[in-house]
DNA sequence: GACCAGGCACATC
DNA sequence: GATGTGCATGGT
């Protein structure tokens, strides 16, 4: 398995290269779009963040200040706008109140322990927890999303029956923990799955993991 | 017009 | 514990 994670690892990597993620300035703004992107398109929620931005409300307490409402008038483009105004707050609220909106201070603590203070806020799920952990403090824990679990499925190397923290354990129990590596991983699959998974058949010849 | 997107919580059985 | 449903915009 070790072989098999590494070999897709460096397949993907020489044909598609570098990803760039996370595709944000700050690590403040790549929280607030790793909860805007819940089941959404990635261009969809940068309309809702330049939105933030010309506004200049991409700080945590001004966020904070905005009534609910008002939120979710300007996320709007990244969908679920009530939901997800609501999210952003809950968030929000953990963020200033435990770390006195200070991403450093966040970063202090262990990842676990971070992880399960975010699994406990209301609207922040397990991918979104850890694309925090990973994309905004990198730290080395794996983000798994529908695209992994698609892949790795098609791949034969998991059974549909396994859950997020079961798919997780394979790359880090497999893996050397590497934050530079669990970020470039994560984005690769999320290329092959757009790529590749949604316009071609299971297993299709041009793959690129066809051989793997 | 149908389908999909870098999920999550909640209701129901 | 598994399964179903609501949440919503914008691109293909």
């Amino acid at each position: 398995m070790k072989n098999k994670l590494l070999s897709i690892y460096r397949k993907l990597y020489s044909t598609f290269g570098s990803q760039g993620w996370w595709p944000a300035s700050t690590p403040f703004e790549v929280t607030v779009g790793a909860i805007l992107t819940q089941n959404t398109s990635w261009s969809n929620v940068e309309k809702a963040i330049d939105n933030l931005k010309s506004r200049k409300l991409l700080r945590a307490k001004v966020l904070y200040r905005l009534p609910e409402k008002s939120l979710a008038r300007i996320i709007k483009p990244a969908g679920y706008y009530n939901v997800k105004a609501k999210r952003l707050r809950n968030f929000l609220k953990f963020f200033i109140q435990r770390y006195h909106a200070s991403i450093r201070r966040m970063a202090s603590v262990k990842a676990m322990v971070l992880r399960n203070q975010l699994l406990a806020i209301n609207g922040i799920g397990p991918e979104t927890a850890d694309s925090i952990i990973l994309y905004a403090l990198h730290k080395p824990v794996f983000v798994i999303d529908a695209y992994t679990k698609r892949i790795l499925l098609r791949h034969g190397l998991i059974k549909d029956s396994a859950c997020y923290e079961d798919i997780q354990r394979l790359f880090m129990h497999n893996l050397k923990r590497s934050g530079e590596m669990f970020n470039e991983y994560h984005a690769l699959l999320v290329k092959l799955g757009k790529d590749f998974c949604l316009k071609h058949k299971p297993k299709c010849h041009c793959c690129p993991l066809k051989k793997i």
